[in-house]
DNA sequence: TTGAAAGCGCTAACAA
DNA sequence: TTGTTAGCGCTTTCAA
């Protein structure tokens, strides 16, 4: 090991006598080299402990297999499993991936992809729901301009493509069939008066999900009032404060449609914190179907988004031939799933005129 | 935009009518540059959506500030809250981070340190208990010992050093102390039948724990016998399992130390599978405090271990000047959070000669 | 089969 | 203040 620091290609070539191209040849796999001088340049190279320099090897060989993932942040069990996904599909196929989080903050985000630019990445992913602002418009028609005129493709998750006709792909779950069929499990279960609770105005995903949520109490012949949407937006705080609030104002709804799996964490508690039961006084349903929503108190029914799937699934399409798969919108199916938290509505306790009283 | 592919730091340079050492210095910001060059060569690199290469630009500078984690799944949420951790201090002092995960294979982590030092890491973090095999402290020397020739740091986090001159970080719980304290609060609430679910021989984490636990008896007085380790492993699955097992031999034990919070989620379940009630007829206690924990059924008490500050820390020493921490060893501290899963143990049902049977 | 040499895009001397 | 130029470590023609 001649100098502290790195040792180079040229250290390993006077090492085993040959000139630098041989290592290079050698190292690669990719030409035919006599065993001989093979081996004697790969005992070289591990005794030395060399590593070749990445940086040198994208610039010489123009470029690197790297795919980038740009999601909100990778604690959120749901997030983690679409990287856990793309990471996988990527390292299926040779690829390396990097991922970074934005917190949610466009800036950050723009940050982030500028970043993932820098870095060379061929495949760039950006993962979930927005708020389809002129702003959000604007900046993703950049992204998709800039990554395709440096020959890198752009992946939508779970959020529109401003124009069809951007160099962009959308890969997304059907949210709007998820919040139907989850509705229309409620509505089978006898519910009539349910609550959506996580609406988030604006935001696409959320907004398929009221919608389905709204088409399937319009097919049940339900009258356009009887949705009840509470646009307190996503997170287990934001699930608890909601019903605190929903419960304080009397007995009304007998089932609740959770945005996500974390909002009805957060509605379970406040449940039980007011001391109701689930599904006894109050029906839940959820939505992505987290890994810990079975251990949830009751367990949750929910919606399954496979969303390692999804992350497989933008890797798969991004690395096909661009001429296949041009702007082209691809959706997943999902499914619901059927655990403990969704039970008939509360037998009418009090006589009254239009269809009865129940708790919530 | 002269060619498709990448814009260079020439094109932005004739674009703005000077030289590229120019542009490089405007770029950098570290040079003075008059505001009229200054800004006509920003204008430029703006209107041809230009990027750096962070390949030349390592190459030429002498590597890049980056940090890597090396865990062993990022869908688990201890490992997911480190990975934050260090994301969030090294993107504070303003280096980037990567993240690999190896599902718990050797072979796999060797690769992913070597791309690790391929990429240039400049610190790398290890994350997580592990059996201390001779394999095991080979490794980590082998690790240790070309990282740091190359310039580079390691930092192992909540494993041990196979030998303390090595040129590695320590950072790690104190998970022998926050067994104690946990086991101390069962026996404080009158418990004496205590079983610790989740022993994985060898494993330096859990293999405190476990110490933690015998300790916290012992000092209690009560006999070696008392003690009552299965070794089922970790995960969710793996608690419900063996509590199942363990319920089915009968009511011996009037309350469970989960190894962490998904041994407890999957003893939970399996609980209230068998129709019983924590903590009526059985207290839990976990570790780890993972975000869900106060979700679960009854919200659980559990070791809180700042997993977060775990991964800041990391950083945050790696990142400090070489000579001032060598080889140094950090405890971190941890503290018990109570929340609803203990209670006292069951009141003697049948009249035995030895403190009474219990459920489970 | 092997080697010499020309870049890849950038930074940092060194000159002007 | 600005430009010229020599590398950084590697891959890849082109020659031998």
């Amino acid at each position: 090991m001649a100098t502290r620091g790195r040792v180079t290609i040229r250290d390993v070539a006077a090492r085993a006598d040959v000139s630098v191209a041989t290592v290079s040849r050698v190292l690669s796999g990719r030409h035919r080299v006599p065993p001989a001088t093979r081996s004697r340049v790969l005992r070289a190279a591990r005794t030395l402990g060399y590593v070749a320099n990445v940086h040198a090897r994208a610039l010489a060989g123009g470029g690197r297999k790297l795919v980038a993932v740009v999601l909100r942040q990778v604690t959120s069990p749901f997030y983690a499993q679409v990287a856990e996904g793309v990471e996988a599909e990527a390292a299926a196929q040779g690829w390396l991936c990097l991922v970074g989080a934005t917190g949610g903050d466009p800036r950050r985000e723009t940050e982030v992809i500028q970043l993932m630019r820098e870095e060379g990445a061929r495949v760039v992913i950006l993962v979930g729901g927005i708020v389809e602002t002129p702003a959000y418009r604007k900046r993703v028609t950049h992204y998709a301009e800039v990554l395709d005129a440096a020959g890198s493709r752009l992946v939508l998750c779970g959020r529109p493509s401003p124009d069809p006709d951007l160099p962009a792909l959308v890969v997304e779950f059907d949210n709007e069939a998820g919040a139907r069929a989850a509705t229309t499990h409620l509505l089978s279960a006898g519910h009539r008066r349910i609550a959506f609770l996580g609406g988030l105005p604006g935001n696409t995903a959320m907004d398929a999900r009221v919608a389905g949520y709204r088409a399937a109490l319009a097919a049940h012949g339900l009258p356009p009032e009887a949705a009840h949407v509470v646009d307190c937006g996503l997170g287990r705080t934001a699930g608890l404060h909601a019903t605190t609030a929903l419960l304080a104002d009397g007995p009304r709804f007998t089932a609740v449609f959770a945005g996500d799996d974390m909002v009805a964490a957060g509605i379970l508690r406040a449940v039980a914190d007011a001391g109701l039961s689930v599904p006894d006084d109050l029906s839940v349903v959820g939505y992505n179907d987290i890994p810990l929503a079975k251990d949830f108190h009751p367990p949750l029914t929910t919606v399954r988004t496979p969303a390692e799937e999804l992350g497989r699934a933008a890797v798969s399409l991004a690395l096909r031939d661009p001429r296949e798969t041009p702007g082209t919108r691809h959706v997943l199916a999902t499914h619901i799933v059927i655990r403990d938290s969704v039970g008939p509505p509360r037998p009418i306790t009090c006589g009254d005129t239009h269809g009865g009283h129940h708790p919530v």
